[in-house]
DNA sequence: TTATCATATCAAATTATATTGATATGTTAT
DNA sequence: ATAACATATCAATATAATTTGATATGATAA
């Protein structure tokens, strides 16, 4: 997980599988098959957007025999609400 | 502004020129040139992407003279900060 | 060890988004 | 009225993301 920008990460949830599959995850573990099941897509497409997802801090993984098991990492999304915060507090500018 | 779902929000900021706007507007109204100017964009490239902020409803636009100045619309940055709060307010399913 | 299952990866095709260049619209100043 | 300015729009191009199909890897079961 290399440290992303804000912009990034909202990126990564700027897509509705990934979107869909981090809200899934606040529920609780999932393995692989759980998830594309879920949702009805191929196999492969799920794992394309979980490493994504994984990648960029969402998402961790645990593996335990021939299944992959993805949890939320909420500190990522904390990151982010934090990001929003950010701008929601700057101090306005009045000198015009 | 038609109402946008979550993902839609996330992939609005995901475009880092956005997401810099957004910050700069979150002191205070600007007209379209000092925006242009300050990131030295293409004006219509800028324009492209105000257009694109203000049709998701972070920003509003108001008119004066020859100027188009835009400022920030904290409700949907509320609204999308309420979304990535009830990921994380979900109740973990134990049912394993 | 062979077959099957769960997952990941890669290349190709598809689709979406960003950027540029040209031009249009409306406003103010001369 | 004409020129200059601020902004928006449109078509074309460039770039990036998503999706599909084929295949590889590693684990378990027979």
């Amino acid at each position: 997980m290399t440290s992303k920008k804000s912009h990034e990460l909202c990126c990564v949830l700027g897509n509705n599988i990934r979107f869909k599959i981090i809200n899934y995850l606040a529920s609780g573990e999932k393995c692989v098959c759980n998830i594309f099941k879920k949702f009805g897509l191929p196999q492969n497409l799920t794992s394309h957007h979980l490493g994504i997802l994984r990648e960029s801090g969402f998402i961790v993984d645990r593996k335990d025999g021939k299944w992959v098991y993805y949890s939320l990492n909420k500190k990522t999304l904390i990151e982010l609400k934090k990001t929003i915060d950010n701008i929601l507090n700057v101090k306005k500018d009045n000198s015009f």
